[in-house]
DNA sequence: CGGCAGAATTGACATGGATCAAAGGCCGAT
DNA sequence: ATCGGCCTTTGATCCATGTCAATTCTGCCG
């Protein structure tokens, strides 16, 4: 069958993006990088780059603090799996750089991914107690981890933390259900294009170039988020480039020729 | 290709579960019933029999007094549309009995449910100003109707709300992502299993019988919800009477003969 | 009680995408 | 610069599910 996964679930070792380098043999965290600690970094927030797209936009100064009070700043090698299903929630995520991908797994390895996220995205639920899907690292990863509980406490004391990730969680939810529609109904050349324009527009929402579109996961990701086999998407990547539509620029980097046509195959004609 | 609706939006007239009757011919929202007006019926809410499994529940007399003002109490017909994507989201809607489906549509008809909701179900997104899906009456309903923006301002004043509508968020998101891991990676099999055991246990948590499952949908519904096609539908269910793990009784009541087995099937294996 | 219309089922056949298998190419390591 | 391993691409074939086309069933109405 198909989307099945080599090792139900440890990591695919090393990972594309950044030299990665000894990744593999260190633990998923590595030692938290001085915080509070450091007189010269009293103020770990004010120089994250992902603040603005973060949960933590919009609050005051005197909140911050307090979050910054919780964060465990911390890297995470490409290929580790970080969170796994299951397991008992204890702290909430946020991504502060690179590529994650979250999935759920069926006992017999066929894996679906759920979701790419980047710099800025939240991971866990507040009130769930255990995590509803494994995560692991695409790239190279720096996040914020929080302790849960202390979280969900302090989210009764800053009224805007709710709401944002209220706000948050109704836009996921809207994305999941296209995914949804793209999951039942779409064609391989459908989601294939849909997906290239989702990340560039994402990528653009970052602020980043969006044209050049970054692919910084691999065939085999691509094939479990779409729910399709890498094969697949690799013959209808090389289909859209016989119709002139996008072209590779190396395997991790895709020009859109002609965005307008690809908005139409995405949407069903 | 599969999956497309005979008309690209409109209702399949008539429908199943109860008398119907003129359902076709009357507008979507029938005539309010009396609300504040009557004196005998003050307290709508308090007769509601949804409003434990609501967003209402747990929230102080007085500040359930405040959403009953708010409330517009209605009638829908089975089979009508309304909801429709893409409408600017004037109310945001309560579900107190009956069956919804909600869904997308591709340009050509091709459609994709994505939920099937019942009593104490909610239906809108409170932030965003036009509705991500559209929703059709499966059965005749009662819903409670809130303008949004009185509701996201009430919202405000009673933190409850915002926090179980969070948690209700966050249950959906879950349920969500389940779902992607059925459309992407599982069989019809695996997916119809899924689903008769799905609705036996909303059936359960809502309180009903959960063993002679009720279809209030047809096939053509349940097609759409799984990525399949009615045929296909029809197929695996007999393939499940003939193992012996379902009876039909009726064309819309299932038992359930073998439920150990039915969810290792649904958990692929 | 018999007749109808829509829904469900069943059958025959077609096909998109999976599976199995083999190159080919990219990238870090040497 | 060269090498080796993994990832990607391509090819050949298969199969689960879709499509097309009749029946058959079910519940409603006269």
């Amino acid at each position: 069958m198909h989307g099945r996964v080599a090792a139900p679930t440890r990591m695919s070792a090393e990972a594309r993006g950044t030299p990665a380098g000894d990744s593999a043999a260190r633990p998923a965290f590595s030692e938290p990088r001085t915080c509070h600690a450091d007189p010269a970094v009293l103020e770990p927030c004010e120089s994250c780059h992902a603040r603005c797209h973060s949960v933590c936009a919009g609050l005051s100064v005197e909140e911050i603090n307090r979050l910054a009070l919780l964060t465990q700043p911390a890297t995470i090698g490409a290929g580790q799996t970080f969170i796994s299903e299951g397991e008992s929630a204890v702290h909430l995520i946020n991504l502060n750089s690179g590529c994650v991908k979250i999935f759920k797994l069926l006992p017999d390895g066929r894996r679906q991914i759920t979701g790419f996220l980047f710099q800025g995205d939240f991971l866990g639920i507040p009130f769930n107690e255990a995590y509803v899907y494994s995560a692991e690292a695409v790239t190279d990863v720096q996040v914020c981890r929080f302790p849960r509980r202390a979280f969900n406490a302090l989210m009764e004391e800053i009224p805007g933390l709710e709401k944002r990730l209220l706000t948050r969680a109704s836009n996921e939810l809207a994305q999941a259900q296209e995914q949804m529609l793209l999951l039942g109904r779409k064609t391989a050349r459908e989601k294939i294009a849909s997906f290239l324009l989702g990340l560039s527009e994402r990528a653009r929402r970052l602020g980043l170039p969006d044209d050049p579109v970054d692919l910084p996961m691999g065939r085999a990701d691509i094939a479990d988020y779409l729910g399709l086999t890498t094969e697949t998407v690799s013959r209808t990547l090389t289909q859209l480039k016989r119709d002139q539509l996008i072209r590779m620029e190396g395997t991790a980097h895709v020009r859109l020729l002609d965005r307008a046509e690809l908005i139409a195959i995405s949407d069903g004609e």
